[in-house]
DNA sequence: TATATGATTCCCT
DNA sequence: GGGAATCATATAG
């Protein structure tokens, strides 16, 4: 292969077959990023999602067109990236949790202040840093600049298990993880 | 208009 | 292992 392909998800399938197919595609802003390794889903009949309530100010990005990016302030400190999918109006996302540093090394070390590559994107807030992922990008195309989202390389074993942070719905298997990477916010087990 | 809270991370003990 | 930082948003009054 001479050209790099773009990663063939179908942004109107359900989010947990979209989180469950990020997994091991690669994610760039402006040329910075890495292999997806970890991702959460979020549905509208899902008492954890923002979009349970139905649309407001802030999550009105969900309930647009799949395929976009729904950022948004978490704990008053860090950003967090999702991406819309399922049919328009629906309310469903992915929150990206974690990546795979591939390009971009020193501008992430910079950004993140940190040295030590495996905690450089292992969780939401710190994908977003290393990024430079801000409310700017809210709404944008995920496949458009300054966005790229490329397919993975080869074939890729998913991890299955209950989702991180949340205090409704948390036995809900619906985050999904690269088996055996060290880059994951947490383990698995 | 006012208050409570969180899909987190970092630093301290 | 525990708690602080810090603020946009949601919800109540």
């Amino acid at each position: 292969m001479s050209v790099p392909s773009s990663a063939s998800i179908d942004f109107f399938a359900s989010s947990v077959d979209v989180a469950r197919s990020l997994i091991g595609s690669t994610l760039l802003v402006n040329g910075v990023g890495g292999t997806i390794v970890e991702t959460e889903a979020y549905d509208h009949d899902d008492p954890a999602s923002h979009s349970f309530s139905g649309p407001t100010q802030r999550n009105k990005v969900m309930f647009g067109p799949p395929g976009r990016a729904y950022i948004y302030r978490s704990y008053g400190i860090h950003w967090c990236l999702n991406f819309v999918c399922q049919a328009e109006g629906h309310g469903a996302g992915v929150l990206i949790r974690a990546l795979e540093p591939v390009a971009g090394l020193e501008i992430i070390r910079v950004r993140r202040g940190l040295n030590e590559k495996r905690l450089l994107c292992a969780g939401p807030g710190r994908v977003c840093q290393a990024l430079g992922i801000t409310d700017t990008h809210n709404g944008l195309l995920i496949d458009q600049p300054p966005f790229q989202l490329l397919a993975p390389e080869e074939q890729i074993h998913v991890l299955t298990g209950p989702r991180i942070g949340i205090s409704k719905a948390t036995d809900t298997p619906w985050r999904f993880g690269l088996s055996g990477s060290p880059f994951l916010s947490r383990p698995f087990r």
